[in-house]
Order: C-alpha cells, then sequence, then structure tokens
DNA sequence: ATAGCATACTTGTTTATACAAGTCAACGCC
DNA sequence: GGCGTTGACTTGTATAAACAAGTATGCTAT
C-alpha cells in the first residue's frame, strides 16, 4: 500500500466514481470542498484528481469543475493497461490459465537481436518462450529476452511459475518502466504449431522494452496473441498545438 | 504555443534529448541545477520532468537523478500516441494521402448504437466513412459518428478535407479526451471491398469516444486498419502494489 | 426586458518552504 | 585494510499562498 496521501485520496475518489456515487457526466466536489473533506493541502487534492484525468476517469473544465467520464460496464474484458503479469490479469478476469515453458536457454546476444532488442551486443540472455494457455485454449505465445546478470539463478519451475514473482520478491529489484509497441502481423509456421489460431491468419504483436530501478533495459519481450481475448484501452489528452 | 513555462521547459529538454545533449542512459542535470538554468522553481522543473518520464523519455531514480531513457531511431513509423488527426500524422511521416468519403448521411441513434457507442438513443448523428489512402493503397475505413448538435453545418467537402479542423478553428470547440480500445478483428467483406488487404484477413480495430471542452461526447469512431503501416506506442510505469 | 457589470465561484500556474527518504563519497576509527 | 558514520547530494511528498483565467449568477442601469 503506498502510504502516499495523495494515492490515498485518488483510490478513494476512483471507488466512489466506480461504485456510482458519482455518477457519469456529474462533477465531483470542488477542489476547495475535498481539501476540507480530507483534511489536506490543494495541491494534493489536485495530484489526486490528475490521476483520475490520466486514467480517463474525469475531465477537468476550467471554471466549472471536474467532471466524471466513466461509464460503469464499458470497460475491457482483458485489459493490459498498465505493466501487469499475466498471473495478474488472469486472475483479475477470473480466468482458469496454465503456462507452458517451450523454450529455455541462455544465449548471448548477437549485433542483429541488439539492434532489434536495445541490448548490448555480448550481454549474456536467458532467452525464454513460454506458452499461455487459458481455459484449455493456447492464446499466447511469450518470448522473453531477460539480462542474465540482472536476474541470475532462473529456471524452469519459475519461468512456469512468475518471473516478475521472483525478480520483485526474491532478487529485490523493482520492474519500473515499459517501452511498448503494438503491431498486427501475418502469423508465422511457428504461431499455427504452438496456438490455436482458428481460421486467423494474423496475430496482435506486443514488443516491449522494460526498465529496473535503475534504468537498466532488463527485459525484452515479445507476446505473439491471438486476436481473440485481445483488447487495449487507452486514454489520451489532447494538448493545444502540440 | 503554450503560455506555461513548464511546458516550455518540458519542450526544451525535450529536444535536448532527441537532440543527443542528454544521451541515453546519462543523468539530466539535477532538479537544483534546472532550477537555476531555468530561473524557476523546483516544482515547475519536476512538472516539465513529470512530463518526460510520462511519455517515456526519462525515468527518474530517487537519490541518484533522472535517467534519460530515450534511443535514437527506435520510434514508429506511424505512431499514433496522442490525439492526432490523419492529416496530422500523414503530414509528420512525409506521406502523400488522400480521403474519400464514402458515406455521409445523418441518422439518429437507436437502443443498439446507443449501447456500443455511449450516445444517448434518439440523439442525432452524423454517420461518415471515409476511405483513408496512402500512397494510392487504401489502408484505413474510418466510421465517425459526431453529435449532430454539436457539429453543426458538415459537409462532404469538410469530410474530405478534415472535421477537426472545422471543429477548431469554424465551430471553436475543442477535442480534450479521447477513450481508445485497440482490438483485431477478422476482416469483413465491407472491409475487402474497400480495402487493399492483400491476403490479411484481419485487421486492426481502434474505437474511440471523444469529449469536448465541456466533457460531453461529441464523437465515436471505429477505424479499420490494414496490419501494415499500423503502429502503437506506449508507456507504462508500475506503481507498487497497484 | 435586456445588456452590461460586479462578484463569487471554479480550475490552472507558479513560487517558497519544509521535511522525508535514498545514494554516494569522504573521513576517521579500530 | 576494513568498517561505520557523517554529511552533502539526489528525488519524493506536503503545505501555504498568491495570482491568472474561465464560468455562472444576480444586480443595476438603461
Amino acid at each position: 500500500m503506498p502510504h502516499a496521501k495523495f494515492d490515498t485520496i485518488y483510490r478513494d475518489l476512483r471507488e466512489k466514481i466506480e461504485d456510482g456515487d458519482y455518477p457519469f457526466q456529474s462533477f465531483l466536489p470542488s477542489e476547495n470542498t475535498l481539501t476540507s473533506v480530507y483534511g489536506c493541502s490543494r495541491n494534493t487534492v489536485r495530484r489526486a484528481i490528475a490521476g483520475l484525468i490520466e486514467r480517463g476517469y474525469a475531465q477537468a473544465i476550467r471554471g466549472k469543475g471536474v467532471r466524471v467520464l466513466y461509464r460503469k460496464g464499458q470497460q475491457s474484458a482483458f485489459s493490459i493497461g498498465g505493466i501487469e503479469t499475466f498471473k495478474e490479469s488472469a486472475a483479475r478476469n477470473h480466468l482458469h490459465t496454465t503456462t507452458r515453458v517451450v523454450r529455455f536457454e541462455m544465449i548471448e546476444a548477437d549485433d542483429a537481436l541488439a539492434a532489434r532488442t536495445g541490448f548490448r551486443a555480448g550481454t549474456p540472455l536467458w532467452r525464454i518462450w513460454r506458452l499461455r494457455i487459458l481455459d484449455g485454449r493456447a492464446l499466447i505465445l511469450d518470448k522473453n529476452l531477460f539480462r542474465a546478470d540482472l536476474v541470475p539463478g532462473l529456471t524452469r519451475a519459475i519461468a512456469e511459475d512468475s518471473i516478475y514473482q521472483y525478480i520483485e520478491q526474491t532478487l529485490h529489484r523493482t520492474i519500473q518502466t515499459s517501452k511498448r509497441r503494438m503491431t498486427v502481423e501475418h502469423a508465422t509456421r511457428e504461431d499455427a504449431k504452438y496456438l490455436d489460431l482458428g481460421d486467423y491468419n494474423c496475430l496482435a504483436i506486443i514488443e516491449s522494452q522494460t526498465f529496473d530501478e535503475n534504468g537498466s533495459q532488463i527485459e525484452w519481450t515479445q507476446s505473439r496473441h491471438h486476436p481473440e481475448r485481445f483488447a487495449f484501452e487507452d486514454t489520451a489528452t489532447r494538448r493545444p498545438h502540440a
């Protein structure tokens, strides 16, 4: 639980919005009101509200107030908004899942791989391929590369459970930033071999570079998703004259 | 040009990062240093830096500094990070484009449409379908619904040019927030009719609800993208114990 | 009746200050 | 040499205050 006050207020407001206490298109209490409600400074309230706005829960209108944009029942079935473990998002959506490790080896980055993944050539890497199975259907093929010096001691068993959990709870290293890129690509023979594609001949691809608490790139991942069960949500705000 | 000081500083830092003055993995000058460089308070500097972090340019490390995560030549060819007009992003990528309006009519939202798009049933809407053609190839089919009372006076000619431009410069209405959802779907016969799909049998779909400066939903759009030339980039940060 | 103005609200920006918490290097002690 | 402490740095959180800018309401003068 983050102890920061603004975060507590953010969560409280978010919950009230999700519960319908502040319904769609209504206005939140003014910042001054919230200031006295929560017994804190206006800046702290503003920071909490900024979080709501950033995540699409509300929109600030100068001179008028902060309007709720959240509507019940319009969110996704399988969202991947933040950085979230496969295990986490599966649990959040009440799905029964298993993971099958289909590749587990140590390699060294060559020039081609380095250019594509952002690692330096010569870096020792774990190469791990994992099949994500939801309700008996193989839907995601994850291709991970972890820097072996930053993630020592990996095993097949850990890969079958949760590598992130190992990184955070055993190695006490933190995942912080992740740059992602989403595309749609033709399915390869390999995809067809591993995934239950049906009559789709394309996949949703997410490539990401992940950085640890020191800003070192710890991971590169390509997730090859069956088109079903894949959805990505996002909120954008337009800055004038960007 | 936004006159806000923090935004000026943000742009200046971003430019210096993009130009390589602050290379990948280096640290920015400390907040105190930047405070005296720009002649402003520490809060203002921090707000500028927050912008860099949010957009994946940098990462703050407590006790050490702010580390640059931006690497030259790793950005996308056709990014749609913010809310950006088709015209804008095409121009930014130096592509020759045309738009063909294939449908232009006024309808009224029924219950089914209302449930899917977020408009209230009975709302008068412009239904506009537009084909986006890049370098001679039809690659995107845009299906727009605009609230007719909020966007009066639309014509085919405006739709062929830029509806956003009309909204902002003629109607003096502002687009502010946009909630988007990305998925991959089977191509329909309709898609095949309009788009040069080649041997792809899927498309990248972006559905979005857009809100104006009053928080009223002004638009619903479904963009059906040819898989080529489609990429979406994003930066996520992990909040502890989210 | 209406147009215009004053006023009391709202959010947006900026400054200044204080303290908490994490990093790092230098120093001194053993 | 090695260990711990100190102190000077870094970013993170919170408060208080002032002013700018946009909105809405109600009063007043015409």
